[in-house]
DNA sequence: CCCATAGTTGAACGATCGCTCACAAAAATA
DNA sequence: TATTTTTGTGAGCGATCGTTCAACTATGGG
């Protein structure tokens, strides 16, 4: 069945795809150009497109890699693993703007979503991340209230709504240069918006 | 020194400039080209080459526009204005997203933001509008608190830059297509996390 | 060894990009 | 009316866009 015939493939494609995803976070779809992705992957022209078929093709790709690799491995790692749920919202949220993780090259979804009307296929995968944050949101907030940190009383699915909303414009206004006295404001009003400051409150 | 010799323009500079603000909203810098533009204004090339200068000049002076008439005109009408700041910051947010004012243009500020790569000199733009909300918010604010509105050890600094960041951040879900519902689920928590739910806290 | 197959290469295609400029048209001055 | 000055017009510039494809290179089967 397998047929083992031919020339075998000489690049990874996971690598090319991480390589156009990185351009693509810092310069955007249209900001892009074929000759800007080939020398980011070292791809050329006729190899992309036997796989890849065409730009918008490559870009949904590597949205799609995104949405494995990047979105829920940040999600693993702030809100479904750390044992404390609410130090891991919080650091979901840092760890957008503080030095030393990546010198911005911007979230993927939320440049997506603003050039929604540029690749209308990617629409569905904008949706699946946003998804996958959501709910990793709630899946904290809900291991947070059965842990006695938050209030029994806390509406999960509301909270996890507000807190993706915020996140988005949070990565907005880093993209904008706020200060990052600014951002951490905005990150201590959301951990006190679901019930939480920063001193605890027993 | 009003040297008055020559022909006159025969279109109206505002009136230009709001056609091309709504051009660049629905579509961005990159995606909006001079032949978008040429057909949007209706003004050849030379004559928009000899008072812009070039694209870039014609986006920052489109946004200078949205900054003065859109984004101030808002904030007067929601955050300034209204004799109950709670509603008024209500209704800031829920005008993005309900039916009947516009058909989702998207936000320049937002859209910009993101793009900010493409025209480093929209930088001081996106800053003063984002500046000029969140002011707004922190007006009616202050005003709410004065009138017993909301707690009188309020925040309102940190409340006002969590405002902008989550009405940044409705924009961007906004233009990810979210239902309605769901904006409105933030919207009413964004309402709560200021301290007033929607049935009033007395 | 030769052929069939799969993958790589990069020149080049037509289309479109942002932009320029020679020319025509209007308004004020002489 | 002739002249000067400003503005409108649009063909077309060189560059770059996304994309294609014919030639070339490796691989496995017979």
């Amino acid at each position: 069945m397998g047929v083992s015939v031919g020339r075998k493939q000489l690049w990874d494609q996971a690598d090319v795809l991480a390589r156009a995803m990185r351009l693509f976070r810092r310069c955007g779809y249209l900001g892009a150009s074929l000759r800007d992705i080939e020398e980011a992957t070292g791809l050329h022209p006729g190899s992309l497109y036997r796989v890849f078929q065409s730009k918008e093709g490559l870009f949904c790709a590597a949205l799609d890699a995104y949405n494995d690799q990047v979105v829920q491995g940040r999600v693993r790692a702030h809100l479904l693993e750390p044992p404390d749920p609410v130090a891991g919202i919080r650091s979901f949220f840092t760890s957008t703007f503080e030095t030393g993780l990546d010198p911005d090259p911007g979230c993927l979804l939320t440049n997506t979503a603003v050039e929604s009307f540029t690749v209308p296929q990617a629409a569905a995968g904008v949706h699946r991340g946003l998804e996958t944050i959501e709910s990793g949101f709630a899946d904290a907030l809900t291991r947070a209230r059965a842990l006695g940190l938050l209030s029994a009383d806390l509406d999960v699915e509301a909270s996890a709504a507000r807190l993706l909303a915020l996140y988005q414009g949070l990565l907005v206004l880093v993209r904008a240069g706020a200060p990052v006295t600014k951002l951490h404001t905005i990150t201590d009003g959301a951990m006190a918006s679901i019930g939480s400051d920063k001193e605890g409150q027993s």
